[in-house]
DNA sequence: AAAGCATGTTAACGGTGATAACATTAAGTT
DNA sequence: AACTTAATGTTATCACCGTTAACATGCTTT
Protein backbone atom coordinates (compact mmCIF):
# COMPACT_ATOMS: atom_id res chain seq x y z
CA UNK A 1 0.00 0.00 0.00
CA UNK A 2 2.89 2.48 0.95
CA UNK A 3 0.18 5.44 1.46
CA UNK A 4 2.00 6.84 4.36
CA UNK A 5 5.15 8.55 2.13
CA UNK A 6 6.52 10.66 5.21
CA UNK A 7 5.88 8.81 8.55
CA UNK A 8 4.37 9.91 11.56
CA UNK A 9 8.10 9.55 14.17
CA UNK A 10 10.98 10.40 11.89
CA UNK A 11 12.98 7.22 13.70
CA UNK A 12 16.62 8.98 13.52
CA UNK A 13 15.64 12.66 14.38
CA UNK A 14 18.44 13.49 16.66
CA UNK A 15 21.13 12.25 14.11
CA UNK A 16 19.66 13.58 11.30
CA UNK A 17 19.05 17.28 13.13
CA UNK A 18 22.77 17.37 13.89
CA UNK A 19 23.61 16.99 10.28
CA UNK A 20 21.49 19.12 8.81
CA UNK A 21 22.42 21.73 11.03
CA UNK A 22 26.19 21.25 10.38
CA UNK A 23 25.52 21.11 5.75
CA UNK A 24 23.47 24.18 6.88
CA UNK A 25 26.45 25.88 8.30
CA UNK A 26 28.33 24.17 5.72
CA UNK A 27 26.42 25.84 2.79
CA UNK A 28 25.83 29.71 4.14
CA UNK A 29 29.30 29.49 5.81
CA UNK A 30 28.22 30.83 8.84
CA UNK A 31 27.33 29.28 12.31
CA UNK A 32 24.02 32.05 12.51
CA UNK A 33 21.66 29.11 12.03
CA UNK A 34 17.98 28.26 13.03
CA UNK A 35 16.23 25.66 14.93
CA UNK A 36 13.46 26.47 12.29
CA UNK A 37 16.11 26.42 9.48
CA UNK A 38 17.15 22.88 10.91
CA UNK A 39 13.52 21.47 10.99
CA UNK A 40 12.59 22.39 7.66
CA UNK A 41 15.64 21.33 6.39
CA UNK A 42 15.11 17.83 8.05
CA UNK A 43 11.31 17.67 7.12
CA UNK A 44 9.96 18.28 10.43
CA UNK A 45 8.10 21.12 12.82
CA UNK A 46 10.80 23.17 14.90
CA UNK A 47 8.94 21.78 18.24
CA UNK A 48 10.19 18.22 17.51
CA UNK A 49 13.60 18.65 18.00
CA UNK A 50 13.09 20.29 21.47
CA UNK A 51 12.41 16.33 22.19
CA UNK A 52 15.69 15.36 21.44
CA UNK A 53 17.83 18.49 22.40
CA UNK A 54 17.57 20.84 25.39
CA UNK A 55 18.24 23.53 23.82
CA UNK A 56 19.51 25.26 20.60
CA UNK A 57 22.85 25.36 22.36
CA UNK A 58 22.46 21.44 23.27
CA UNK A 59 22.08 21.27 19.52
CA UNK A 60 24.80 23.24 18.43
CA UNK A 61 27.18 21.46 20.96
CA UNK A 62 26.73 18.26 19.26
CA UNK A 63 28.04 19.84 15.99
CA UNK A 64 30.74 20.86 17.87
CA UNK A 65 31.43 17.33 18.71
CA UNK A 66 30.99 16.72 15.13
CA UNK A 67 33.31 19.61 13.95
CA UNK A 68 36.06 18.15 16.02
CA UNK A 69 35.70 14.39 14.70
CA UNK A 70 36.50 16.77 11.43
CA UNK A 71 39.35 18.16 12.74
CA UNK A 72 40.73 14.89 13.83
CA UNK A 73 40.43 13.76 10.54
CA UNK A 74 42.39 16.27 9.18
CA UNK A 75 45.14 15.54 11.59
CA UNK A 76 45.10 11.53 10.96
CA UNK A 77 45.11 12.29 7.41
CA UNK A 78 48.15 14.35 7.82
CA UNK A 79 50.09 11.88 10.04
CA UNK A 80 49.76 9.11 7.88
CA UNK A 81 52.71 10.51 5.18
CA UNK A 82 55.54 11.29 8.07
CA UNK A 83 57.15 9.51 9.94
CA UNK A 84 56.03 9.33 13.86
CA UNK A 85 57.88 11.89 16.15
CA UNK A 86 59.92 13.86 13.10
CA UNK A 87 59.68 17.41 12.92
CA UNK A 88 57.63 16.45 9.73
CA UNK A 89 54.92 15.06 11.40
CA UNK A 90 54.85 18.13 14.13
CA UNK A 91 54.52 20.40 10.99
CA UNK A 92 51.82 18.35 9.29
CA UNK A 93 50.05 18.62 12.34
CA UNK A 94 50.20 22.11 12.49
CA UNK A 95 49.42 22.45 8.43
CA UNK A 96 46.30 20.26 8.99
CA UNK A 97 45.49 22.57 11.72
CA UNK A 98 45.72 25.44 9.85
CA UNK A 99 44.36 23.85 6.52
CA UNK A 100 40.97 22.86 8.35
CA UNK A 101 40.49 26.48 10.21
CA UNK A 102 40.52 27.58 6.14
CA UNK A 103 38.21 24.82 4.53
CA UNK A 104 35.84 25.00 7.31
CA UNK A 105 35.73 28.43 8.68
CA UNK A 106 32.50 28.12 9.93
CA UNK A 107 33.19 24.80 11.98
CA UNK A 108 36.53 26.32 13.13
CA UNK A 109 34.76 29.65 14.42
CA UNK A 110 31.86 27.37 16.26
CA UNK A 111 34.20 25.16 18.05
CA UNK A 112 35.70 28.01 19.98
CA UNK A 113 32.79 29.75 20.74
CA UNK A 114 32.18 28.84 24.54
CA UNK A 115 28.73 28.63 25.90
CA UNK A 116 26.58 25.40 26.46
CA UNK A 117 26.13 24.48 30.50
CA UNK A 118 28.82 22.99 32.82
CA UNK A 119 28.26 19.52 31.20
CA UNK A 120 28.56 19.98 27.68
CA UNK A 121 31.57 22.43 28.85
CA UNK A 122 33.66 19.21 30.19
CA UNK A 123 32.50 17.14 27.20
CA UNK A 124 34.04 19.53 24.96
CA UNK A 125 36.89 20.11 26.88
CA UNK A 126 37.89 15.92 26.77
CA UNK A 127 37.66 16.06 22.86
CA UNK A 128 39.74 19.04 22.80
CA UNK A 129 42.48 17.70 25.30
CA UNK A 130 42.26 14.93 22.86
CA UNK A 131 42.97 16.37 20.32
CA UNK A 132 46.13 18.37 22.22
CA UNK A 133 47.33 14.93 23.07
CA UNK A 134 48.43 13.74 19.43
CA UNK A 135 50.41 17.12 19.28
CA UNK A 136 51.44 16.62 23.17
CA UNK A 137 52.76 13.15 21.84
CA UNK A 138 54.40 13.73 18.48
CA UNK A 139 56.22 16.90 20.41
CA UNK A 140 57.49 14.50 23.42
CA UNK A 141 58.74 11.54 20.78
CA UNK A 142 60.36 14.59 19.20
CA UNK A 143 61.73 16.05 21.95
CA UNK A 144 63.07 12.24 23.06
CA UNK A 145 64.69 11.74 19.77
CA UNK A 146 66.15 15.38 19.18
CA UNK A 147 67.04 17.16 22.39
CA UNK A 148 66.09 14.50 25.41
CA UNK A 149 67.56 17.24 28.23
CA UNK A 150 64.38 18.97 27.32
CA UNK A 151 61.46 15.93 27.24
CA UNK A 152 60.31 16.92 30.32
CA UNK A 153 59.55 20.21 29.25
CA UNK A 154 57.63 18.68 26.49
CA UNK A 155 53.53 19.84 27.52
CA UNK A 156 55.01 23.21 27.64
CA UNK A 157 56.29 22.95 24.79
CA UNK A 158 52.97 21.11 22.89
CA UNK A 159 50.53 24.00 24.89
CA UNK A 160 52.64 27.14 23.25
CA UNK A 161 53.20 25.40 19.72
CA UNK A 162 48.87 24.77 20.01
CA UNK A 163 48.96 28.51 21.06
CA UNK A 164 51.13 29.52 17.65
CA UNK A 165 48.69 27.51 15.54
CA UNK A 166 45.58 28.57 17.20
CA UNK A 167 46.62 32.67 16.80
CA UNK A 168 47.74 32.45 13.29
CA UNK A 169 44.85 30.47 12.38
CA UNK A 170 42.10 32.44 14.73
CA UNK A 171 43.93 35.91 12.66
CA UNK A 172 44.10 34.48 9.55
CA UNK A 173 40.37 33.24 10.07
CA UNK A 174 39.52 37.09 10.95
CA UNK A 175 41.64 38.39 7.80
CA UNK A 176 43.90 39.90 9.81
CA UNK A 177 47.37 38.19 8.81
CA UNK A 178 46.83 40.61 5.82
CA UNK A 179 46.15 43.59 7.61
CA UNK A 180 49.55 43.56 9.72
CA UNK A 181 51.53 41.73 6.77
CA UNK A 182 50.42 41.87 3.65
CA UNK A 183 52.35 38.99 2.51
CA UNK A 184 51.94 37.11 5.05
CA UNK A 185 51.74 33.34 4.85
CA UNK A 186 50.07 31.46 7.90
CA UNK A 187 52.02 28.46 6.93
CA UNK A 188 55.12 29.41 6.26
CA UNK A 189 54.42 31.40 10.01
CA UNK A 190 53.71 28.18 11.76
CA UNK A 191 56.74 26.63 10.48
CA UNK A 192 58.97 29.65 11.70
CA UNK A 193 57.23 29.56 14.59
CA UNK A 194 57.40 25.83 14.93
CA UNK A 195 61.62 25.98 14.62
CA UNK A 196 61.68 28.94 17.36
CA UNK A 197 59.72 27.35 19.71
CA UNK A 198 61.44 23.79 19.22
CA UNK A 199 65.18 25.43 19.15
CA UNK A 200 65.72 24.14 15.73
CA UNK A 201 67.63 25.73 13.11
CA UNK A 202 65.46 27.27 10.51
CA UNK B 1 10.39 76.39 36.10
CA UNK B 2 11.74 73.21 35.59
CA UNK B 3 9.17 71.15 35.22
CA UNK B 4 10.44 68.88 32.48
CA UNK B 5 13.05 66.32 34.32
CA UNK B 6 13.73 64.49 31.82
CA UNK B 7 13.65 66.42 28.23
CA UNK B 8 12.02 65.47 24.74
CA UNK B 9 15.60 65.69 23.21
CA UNK B 10 18.30 63.68 25.11
CA UNK B 11 21.21 65.85 23.88
CA UNK B 12 23.67 63.23 23.52
CA UNK B 13 22.00 59.96 22.94
CA UNK B 14 24.38 58.64 20.36
CA UNK B 15 27.52 59.09 22.80
CA UNK B 16 25.81 57.89 25.64
CA UNK B 17 24.17 54.90 23.82
CA UNK B 18 27.76 53.70 23.11
CA UNK B 19 28.82 54.01 26.98
CA UNK B 20 25.27 52.64 27.95
CA UNK B 21 26.08 49.27 25.87
CA UNK B 22 29.63 49.19 27.16
CA UNK B 23 28.82 49.58 30.50
CA UNK B 24 26.08 46.83 30.11
CA UNK B 25 28.81 44.70 28.80
CA UNK B 26 31.00 45.53 31.38
CA UNK B 27 28.76 44.18 34.32
CA UNK B 28 26.79 41.10 32.39
CA UNK B 29 30.29 39.99 31.72
CA UNK B 30 29.02 39.09 27.81
CA UNK B 31 28.20 41.56 25.06
CA UNK B 32 25.04 39.29 24.41
CA UNK B 33 23.15 42.18 24.93
CA UNK B 34 20.28 44.15 23.48
CA UNK B 35 18.79 46.90 21.78
CA UNK B 36 15.90 46.89 24.75
CA UNK B 37 18.22 46.76 27.59
CA UNK B 38 20.90 49.83 26.10
CA UNK B 39 18.05 52.19 25.47
CA UNK B 40 16.19 51.30 28.94
CA UNK B 41 19.48 52.25 30.20
CA UNK B 42 19.76 55.27 28.90
CA UNK B 43 15.76 56.07 29.28
CA UNK B 44 14.87 56.26 26.09
CA UNK B 45 12.51 53.86 23.88
CA UNK B 46 14.28 51.29 21.69
CA UNK B 47 13.66 52.92 18.61
CA UNK B 48 15.17 55.98 19.18
CA UNK B 49 18.70 54.83 18.83
CA UNK B 50 18.05 53.93 15.05
CA UNK B 51 18.36 57.65 14.38
CA UNK B 52 22.14 56.85 15.59
CA UNK B 53 23.08 53.71 14.20
CA UNK B 54 22.36 52.42 11.29
CA UNK B 55 21.53 48.82 13.12
CA UNK B 56 22.77 46.93 16.15
CA UNK B 57 25.50 46.08 14.83
CA UNK B 58 26.95 49.66 14.00
CA UNK B 59 26.14 50.26 18.05
CA UNK B 60 28.07 47.12 18.63
CA UNK B 61 31.24 48.24 16.16
CA UNK B 62 30.78 51.93 17.92
CA UNK B 63 32.04 49.96 21.60
CA UNK B 64 34.76 48.12 19.50
CA UNK B 65 36.17 51.28 18.63
CA UNK B 66 35.55 51.81 22.58
CA UNK B 67 37.62 48.54 23.15
CA UNK B 68 40.36 49.30 20.69
CA UNK B 69 40.76 52.59 23.05
CA UNK B 70 40.76 50.62 25.99
CA UNK B 71 43.86 48.12 25.03
CA UNK B 72 45.37 51.16 23.90
CA UNK B 73 45.32 52.55 27.18
CA UNK B 74 46.43 49.25 28.40
CA UNK B 75 49.87 49.31 26.35
CA UNK B 76 50.24 52.99 26.57
CA UNK B 77 50.58 52.52 30.36
CA UNK B 78 52.84 49.53 30.38
CA UNK B 79 55.15 51.32 28.14
CA UNK B 80 55.87 54.20 30.37
CA UNK B 81 57.93 52.78 32.57
CA UNK B 82 60.29 50.68 30.38
CA UNK B 83 63.04 51.50 28.11
CA UNK B 84 62.05 52.15 24.35
CA UNK B 85 63.22 49.00 22.42
CA UNK B 86 64.35 46.28 24.71
CA UNK B 87 62.94 43.28 25.48
CA UNK B 88 61.05 44.64 28.43
CA UNK B 89 59.33 46.84 26.42
CA UNK B 90 58.11 44.13 24.09
CA UNK B 91 57.77 41.63 27.62
CA UNK B 92 55.30 44.71 28.73
CA UNK B 93 53.18 45.18 25.81
CA UNK B 94 52.54 41.41 25.63
CA UNK B 95 51.42 41.30 29.17
CA UNK B 96 49.39 44.37 28.64
CA UNK B 97 47.42 42.74 25.79
CA UNK B 98 47.34 39.06 28.22
CA UNK B 99 45.82 41.85 31.13
CA UNK B 100 43.87 43.29 28.58
CA UNK B 101 42.24 40.01 27.66
CA UNK B 102 41.77 38.80 31.00
CA UNK B 103 40.63 42.08 32.66
CA UNK B 104 38.52 42.85 30.16
CA UNK B 105 36.69 39.60 28.96
CA UNK B 106 33.58 40.66 27.45
CA UNK B 107 35.29 43.22 25.41
CA UNK B 108 38.59 41.34 24.13
CA UNK B 109 36.21 38.62 22.79
CA UNK B 110 33.87 41.48 21.35
CA UNK B 111 37.09 42.75 19.18
CA UNK B 112 37.63 40.05 17.13
CA UNK B 113 33.97 39.40 16.00
CA UNK B 114 33.90 40.09 12.59
CA UNK B 115 30.46 41.21 11.44
CA UNK B 116 29.47 44.14 10.14
CA UNK B 117 29.77 45.88 6.67
CA UNK B 118 32.40 46.70 4.35
CA UNK B 119 33.07 50.08 5.64
CA UNK B 120 32.94 48.78 9.34
CA UNK B 121 35.71 46.27 8.37
CA UNK B 122 37.69 48.68 7.18
CA UNK B 123 37.36 51.42 9.97
CA UNK B 124 38.26 48.44 12.36
CA UNK B 125 40.92 47.14 10.48
CA UNK B 126 42.91 50.89 10.45
CA UNK B 127 42.32 50.94 14.72
CA UNK B 128 43.79 47.04 15.32
CA UNK B 129 46.64 47.87 12.52
CA UNK B 130 47.65 50.91 14.58
CA UNK B 131 47.64 48.72 17.85
CA UNK B 132 50.04 46.28 15.39
CA UNK B 133 52.28 49.26 14.57
CA UNK B 134 53.07 49.58 18.33
CA UNK B 135 54.39 46.22 18.89
CA UNK B 136 56.10 46.55 15.20
CA UNK B 137 57.74 49.66 16.34
CA UNK B 138 59.19 48.12 19.31
CA UNK B 139 60.10 44.72 17.60
CA UNK B 140 62.36 46.99 15.14
CA UNK B 141 64.00 49.06 17.53
CA UNK B 142 64.75 46.27 19.74
CA UNK B 143 66.06 44.20 16.33
CA UNK B 144 67.80 47.18 15.21
CA UNK B 145 69.84 47.56 18.55
CA UNK B 146 70.41 43.37 19.41
CA UNK B 147 70.36 42.08 16.20
CA UNK B 148 70.87 44.53 13.46
CA UNK B 149 71.49 41.58 10.30
CA UNK B 150 68.00 40.54 11.02
CA UNK B 151 66.01 43.81 11.03
CA UNK B 152 64.44 43.22 7.79
CA UNK B 153 62.30 40.38 9.26
CA UNK B 154 60.94 42.96 11.80
CA UNK B 155 57.66 42.93 10.34
CA UNK B 156 57.24 39.06 10.02
CA UNK B 157 58.63 38.88 13.75
CA UNK B 158 55.70 41.37 14.80
CA UNK B 159 53.27 39.20 13.24
CA UNK B 160 54.74 36.07 14.56
CA UNK B 161 54.63 37.95 18.37
CA UNK B 162 51.02 39.29 17.88
CA UNK B 163 49.93 35.74 16.52
CA UNK B 164 51.55 33.87 19.49
CA UNK B 165 50.28 36.84 22.10
CA UNK B 166 47.34 36.54 20.53
CA UNK B 167 46.32 32.55 20.63
CA UNK B 168 47.81 32.46 23.99
CA UNK B 169 45.05 35.11 25.34
CA UNK B 170 42.22 33.26 23.58
CA UNK B 171 43.04 30.02 24.71
CA UNK B 172 43.20 31.50 28.12
CA UNK B 173 39.99 33.37 27.41
CA UNK B 174 38.29 30.10 26.64
CA UNK B 175 39.76 28.41 29.35
CA UNK B 176 41.45 25.84 27.55
CA UNK B 177 45.22 26.95 29.08
CA UNK B 178 44.45 24.67 31.93
CA UNK B 179 42.78 22.21 30.30
CA UNK B 180 46.05 21.20 28.15
CA UNK B 181 48.68 22.31 31.24
CA UNK B 182 46.92 22.71 34.23
CA UNK B 183 49.81 24.60 35.63
CA UNK B 184 49.80 26.79 32.95
CA UNK B 185 51.05 30.41 32.95
CA UNK B 186 50.15 32.71 30.03
CA UNK B 187 52.06 35.51 31.16
CA UNK B 188 55.26 32.77 31.41
CA UNK B 189 54.29 31.22 28.30
CA UNK B 190 54.40 34.11 26.14
CA UNK B 191 57.51 35.21 27.58
CA UNK B 192 59.19 32.25 26.50
CA UNK B 193 57.41 32.35 22.81
CA UNK B 194 59.03 36.04 22.85
CA UNK B 195 62.27 34.51 23.38
CA UNK B 196 62.12 31.92 21.48
CA UNK B 197 60.84 34.20 18.32
CA UNK B 198 63.33 36.80 19.18
CA UNK B 199 66.06 33.98 19.49
CA UNK B 200 67.05 35.32 23.20
CA UNK B 201 68.65 33.08 25.71
CA UNK B 202 65.90 31.96 28.15
C1' DA C 1 5.79 83.69 13.88
C1' DA C 2 6.37 79.97 10.47
C1' DA C 3 8.80 76.32 8.29
C1' DG C 4 11.74 72.69 8.31
C1' DC C 5 14.62 69.37 10.32
C1' DA C 6 16.47 66.56 13.92
C1' DT C 7 15.12 63.54 17.20
C1' DG C 8 12.10 61.63 20.18
C1' DT C 9 7.40 58.62 20.79
C1' DT C 10 4.02 54.53 20.30
C1' DA C 11 2.30 50.81 17.32
C1' DA C 12 3.26 47.13 14.60
C1' DC C 13 5.68 43.28 11.80
C1' DG C 14 8.10 39.15 10.92
C1' DG C 15 11.23 36.11 12.96
C1' DT C 16 13.42 33.87 17.15
C1' DG C 17 13.88 30.31 20.88
C1' DA C 18 10.96 27.99 23.76
C1' DT C 19 6.72 25.82 26.14
C1' DA C 20 2.02 23.81 26.48
C1' DA C 21 -1.50 20.99 25.01
C1' DC C 22 -2.78 17.63 22.05
C1' DA C 23 -2.10 13.58 18.44
C1' DT C 24 0.00 9.56 16.84
C1' DT C 25 2.78 5.64 16.84
C1' DA C 26 5.72 2.05 19.07
C1' DA C 27 6.55 -1.00 22.89
C1' DG C 28 5.33 -3.56 26.88
C1' DT C 29 1.82 -6.14 29.87
C1' DT C 30 -1.69 -8.97 30.87
C1' DA D 1 -5.45 -9.46 21.03
C1' DA D 2 -6.48 -5.47 23.76
C1' DC D 3 -5.07 -2.01 27.00
C1' DT D 4 -1.62 0.93 28.93
C1' DT D 5 2.25 3.66 28.75
C1' DA D 6 6.09 6.10 26.94
C1' DA D 7 8.28 8.22 23.08
C1' DT D 8 7.94 11.42 19.65
C1' DG D 9 5.59 13.98 16.56
C1' DT D 10 1.93 18.21 15.73
C1' DT D 11 -0.24 22.96 16.10
C1' DA D 12 -1.04 27.06 18.94
C1' DT D 13 1.02 30.26 21.59
C1' DC D 14 4.37 33.06 24.35
C1' DA D 15 7.70 36.74 25.30
C1' DC D 16 11.30 38.85 23.22
C1' DC D 17 14.20 40.33 19.39
C1' DG D 18 15.71 43.74 15.70
C1' DT D 19 13.60 46.87 12.85
C1' DT D 20 10.31 50.05 10.36
C1' DA D 21 6.32 53.19 9.96
C1' DA D 22 3.63 56.88 11.39
C1' DC D 23 3.23 60.40 14.36
C1' DA D 24 4.81 64.04 18.11
C1' DT D 25 7.89 67.31 19.86
C1' DG D 26 11.08 70.80 20.09
C1' DC D 27 15.26 73.33 18.24
C1' DT D 28 16.86 76.40 14.49
C1' DT D 29 16.62 79.20 10.70
C1' DT D 30 14.35 82.49 8.20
Amino acid sequence: MNQSITPYHHGDLRNCAIIAAAELIESIGSYDITIAQIAKRVGVSSPALYRHFKDKDALLTAVRELAHIGIMAYTTDAQESVAAGTLDHIDALGSAYLRFAMDKKAFFGLMWENHGDADERRAEARAKRTGFQVLHEAIELYLRKQRPESVETSLQTATLLWSAAHGIATLQHNRLLDTFDQEADAEVMLRTATRAILKVDA
